[in-house]
DNA sequence: TAAGAATGTGACACGCATGTCATGTGCCGG
DNA sequence: CCGGCACATGACATGCGTGTCACATTCTTA
């Protein structure tokens, strides 16, 4: 994590190297990434850089935490009137958000999803454990729906939670990549009918049936 | 592509080139291979690999090719009898065929992974048009079972075959990860089982039913 | 076999990024 | 007013990779 120097830094000179990093990392891997690049962006000298972060990876790291913790405020929102909702309502609303989140601060969710895609090993070491954390939030609404029986006993759970989770990603790099060429941001509401779609899918797929 | 003296150096040479370049590529995207590393393990001077090749793209085209190449002889051997298959049986097959090949050739499965995940324009540079080949692959089939009558009209196909396209490669990369990490190979048929799993719930969400 | 074409070879000049360090600047308590 | 501490700064040594080029070697073919 950044040094405390950096933290006492005026708001508007952190919020600069901040944004500098975003930028940089929302076109390049953290392999491909470049100090140079951002010192310059955020206009510090190479040396403060240094003072502030003890390399690259410090700098990735903080970045995501910066992300993750973004998304967890949008996500944490949809809890509060979760409970009233039926399971396949509740899948729908997870993608909504993500969508959102995507919508809302386009760099962010591509800098998201690049990780989600570097080896398990960088990961965690970026962010220990924790990984799978996306995958987990899956798993629980489904295992819940299996308890109120309305998902088919038949069908594996963490199996599903895995193709759920690997859908989410890639609607949103979807989405994203659409953004990106176009340069133009397609209505949200047209991609939630793709939601739909998906889950008029999944929600036949995987209902339990009057019949079993 | 490469110049013509590449294919005119003797078969174990250029393997030995091959060789080397899959196995950088293997570990490396584009972006961060290094010629200086593939002629070290191929074992030739670095001006000769400048006489062969343009250049790292060049060399990376080509590479992809011969992976294409010798994946496209692993689906054709499918078409044989194909016909005579149900539309889910078909895709099982897609699928049986995917992971079979990236069993049987794990680095060249992890560098058309990683390809695929390139952007759009740096696929559509390497290798021109042609880069939606997969999904098209899965429309088609997909296509047909409508018109037999074995799916159900209220899907939208589009869609459909952009979700098979996608979890099928998450489930090659799922398996390449598992491979990777823990070095030993998974039994085909447990993953086999994988897949049925999912058309399991495919097929219950988008086969016509009597009552409609 | 000798000339000329084709191919092989690795030293070289250059670019770009890294992490460090000696030095400069501003601030505070005594 | 001064010594000392925190922070700022950018030149520098180093590392790694690239593409080229002059020269060496090997293959034709007449």
């Amino acid at each position: 994590m950044p040094e405390q120097t950096f933290f006492n830094l005026p708001p508007e000179k952190r919020g600069k190297i901040v944004e500098a990093a975003i930028d940089e990392f929302a076109c390049h891997s953290i392999k491909t990434a470049s100090i140079a690049r951002i010192v310059e962006a955020a206009g510090i000298p190479r040396g403060s850089f240094y003072q502030y972060f003890t390399g690259l990876k410090d700098l990735y790291r903080y970045i995501i935490s910066v992300i993750a913790d973004k998304k967890m405020e949008k996500l944490t929102g949809l809890l509060a009137e979760f409970d009233k909702l039926d399971t396949f309502a509740k899948l729908r609303e997870l993608y909504r958000a993500g969508l959102e989140f995507a919508a809302e601060n386009p760099r962010m969710a591509l800098i998201g999803s690049h990780f989600m895609k570097e080896s398990e090993e960088l990961r965690s070491e970026i962010i220990g454990e924790y990984g799978e954390k996306g995958q987990e939030f899956f798993r629980g609404i489904l295992m819940q729906g299996l308890a109120r029986g309305e998902i088919d006993g038949a069908v594996d759970i963490d199996f599903i939670s895995f193709l759920m989770f690997t859908m989410n990603t890639a609607l949103a790099d979807y989405y994203l990549a659409r953004l990106d060429k176009d340069g133009f941001m397609p209505d949200l509401d047209q991609w939630l009918s793709l939601v739909d779609k998906m889950l008029y899918v999944v929600e036949n797929g995987i209902r339990k049936r009057e019949g079993k």
